[in-house]
DNA sequence: GTAGGGTTAG
């Protein structure tokens, strides 16, 4: 470190070599020699020490140091800033840099990115929007790295058509900018756009980096479309997989999800494996129905010194849950708090409903959610209400319902199910008044819809739909399917529509829901052995479970249906849900 | 001196 040989300062250089630790003490060495008469009201002096700190981690020397000067300028106010970005507290950073704007403080394209940043962590809109506005004011809007973090902001605020707006006017995009919006409409819930955008980056010329293969990889798994997601990892050099952790997680989880297990597997190639990896590992493997071989992951998990958290237990119970061990569900539970130490979340206590519910241990269920230290929310209730769906628990189902509609007031499924068992035990009037308060409510019911992928395009599926050109010869082979099942024992299983969301439809329409007619097109479509893959919009029938069973049967096909709620694999008559969803 | 990412219970 150069010694200052007079009062002008100057600023040592750093390199990534040096350890913060350094960095502390020679901050503090300064601050001691810099310490004679007449240094330390100079502003530059100060707001290059100010820098120092901030970059140190030196929140209280900082926040001294500014607090010395008589006239902060931009540089002096963004460091502090900076400093309490660095020191993790986000929050405060936000309350200086409105203390900045309210001093008349006018942002150069650092300040405003910094801020940005803070505003995206927090999702502070209104600050946000404020630094955005100045930015475009000082003409420094146009900047790549100014612009990037405000559609970042917008994203992490969910505001997407803002974050759409700037990103559109930006007058130079590179793989960042794409990726942060990418990026944010995969976080936010809109896969196609996601994709859409993934694949006009590469039409512009724009190489996918990871960034933006992890998001559209992501955007692909809420899809179930396999092929596309295939797509993505080949714009990408397989050995980047290998090597990010947070790459490989992404595409474990949307092989496990898209119902590809074997694809999966690049699980074992991988060179770097961090906490996420295994879990989502272990999770997929349970998902797909083999949990035996998501225990055993733990225990090498565990051999090779990767320490289980709560979310390796998320998976752990889920795992339980899926292949049907109550026993080892409890003791597993127990463990994660006595051997842990890990303290239950909503989740935990989710699966565990789950589990019980499942193996129809249904007052156990009610009880852990009356015993629950925290108030139950509809991913819980709907654990049980799964339960009393697969137990025949009416009334118990009335109850649950009841607490879903109270909780989720836009959800119609709610409404259609605890109307269904009203009109099933002749309570006109009460299934009425039900009826009554979705239309005060503004609750309109979801149509069901299923969709393919057939030859670049997405076919879509709806009962009474006839506009698709091959909708005859689906027909045929629906009915011709129904015969043979006929033969098989099959009957149409119209009982269980007291709990069944497309209530309207009696049998007739059943043959030919959505699903049905999608995996029909399939059929007529693809070559003998082929997997098929069908996406839906709502979960999976009843009937229709029972049916693509017998389907996946009598055709030797491996049927894969991802509802909005998980995915079904069929095969040889048998799903790997085990029929419970 | 500045911008973006993965798993997580119905």
């Amino acid at each position: 470190m150069p010694k200052p040989t007079s009062t002008r300062f100057t600023p040592p250089r750093f390199t990534h070599t040096h350890s913060p630790g350094t960095n502390k003490h020679q901050g503090l060495v300064l601050r001691a020699q810099l310490n004679k008469p007449n240094t330390h009201t100079n502003p530059y002096v100060l707001t290059s020490l100010l820098n120092l700190y901030a970059k140190c981690d030196l929140l209280d020397h900082a926040r001294s140091v500014f607090d010395e000067m008589r006239c902060p300028n931009t540089v002096s106010w963004t460091a502090l800033i900076t400093a309490y970005m660095n020191a993790g507290r986000v929050r405060e950073a936000v309350a200086v840099a409105r203390d900045a704007f309210a001093s008349g403080m006018r942002p150069d394209s650092f300040t405003a990115v910094r801020v940005l940043t803070a505003c995206a962590r927090v999702a502070d809109l209104g600050t946000g929007e404020v630094v955005w506005r100045a930015a475009q004011e000082e003409g420094v809007a146009g900047s790549v790295f100014v612009a990037t973090a405000a559609v970042d902001m917008y994203v992490k605020c969910g505001e997407m058509s803002r974050a759409r707006e700037v990103f559109d006017k930006m007058p130079e995009k590179d793989a960042v900018a794409w990726g942060a919006m990418v990026g944010g409409y995969a976080s936010n819930g809109h896969p196609q756009e996601t994709l859409e955008l993934f694949f006009a980056m590469q039409t512009q010329g724009v190489k996918p980096d990871c960034y933006t293969v992890v998001g559209s990889l992501s955007a692909c798994t809420r899809l179930g479309a396999l092929d596309m997601g295939r797509q993505a990892v080949r714009t990408m050099d397989w050995d980047e997989f290998l090597d990010n952790p947070v790459l490989g997680t992404a595409l474990i989880d949307m092989y496990a999800k898209c119902g590809s297990t074997g694809e999966a597997v690049v699980f074992q190639q991988m060179r770097k494996r961090d906490i996420v990896v295994w879990n989502a590992m272990i999770l997929g493997l349970g998902l797909t129905g083999h949990g035996k071989i998501g225990f055993a992951l733990v225990g090498q998990m565990e051999k090779s010194g990767t320490k289980l958290n709560d979310n390796t237990f998320i998976s752990i119970l889920c795992n339980c849950t899926h292949t049907g061990l109550v026993k080892d569900g409890r003791r597993y539970f127990h463990n994660m708090t006595q051997l842990y130490n890990i303290t239950p979340r909503i989740e935990h206590y989710g699966c565990m409903v789950d589990l019980l519910s499942r193996a129809g241990l249904l007052q156990e269920a009610h009880q852990l959610i009356d015993d629950m230290p925290m108030q139950a929310n509809a991913v819980v209730w709907g654990a049980l209400l799964g339960g009393c769906k697969i137990h025949r628990d009416a009334e118990l189902a009335e109850h649950v319902l009841k607490q879903l509609i109270l909780l989720e007031p836009r959800n119609s499924g709610n409404y259609v199910m605890l109307s269904n068992i009203y009109s099933n035990s002749n309570r006109w009037e009460d299934a009425a008044k039900l009826r009554s308060d979705m239309k005060v409510n503004g609750v309109e019911k979801v149509r069901a819809y299923s969709w393919v992928e057939f030859s670049g395009k997405v076919h879509e599926f709806r009962v009474g739909d006839k506009s698709h050109p091959h909708m005859d010869q689906i027909y045929q082979k629906l009915d011709e399917l129904g015969m043979e099942m006929k033969t098989m024992g099959y009957k149409p299983t119209t009982d269980v529509v007291m709990f069944d969301v497309e209530d309207e439809e009696k049998e007739h329409t059943l043959v030919y829901h959505s699903e049905k007619l999608a995996i029909a097109f399939c059929l007529l479509t693809t070559q003998p052995g082929e997997v098929i893959r069908v996406t839906k919009n709502l979960r999976v029938c009843t009937d229709c479970h029972t049916v693509i069973k017998l389907i996946s049967r009598i055709t030797h096909r491996e049927i894969i249906v991802r509802d909005n709620n998980r995915f079904h694999c069929f095969k040889d008559g048998c799903c790997s849900c085990n029929d419970y969803w």
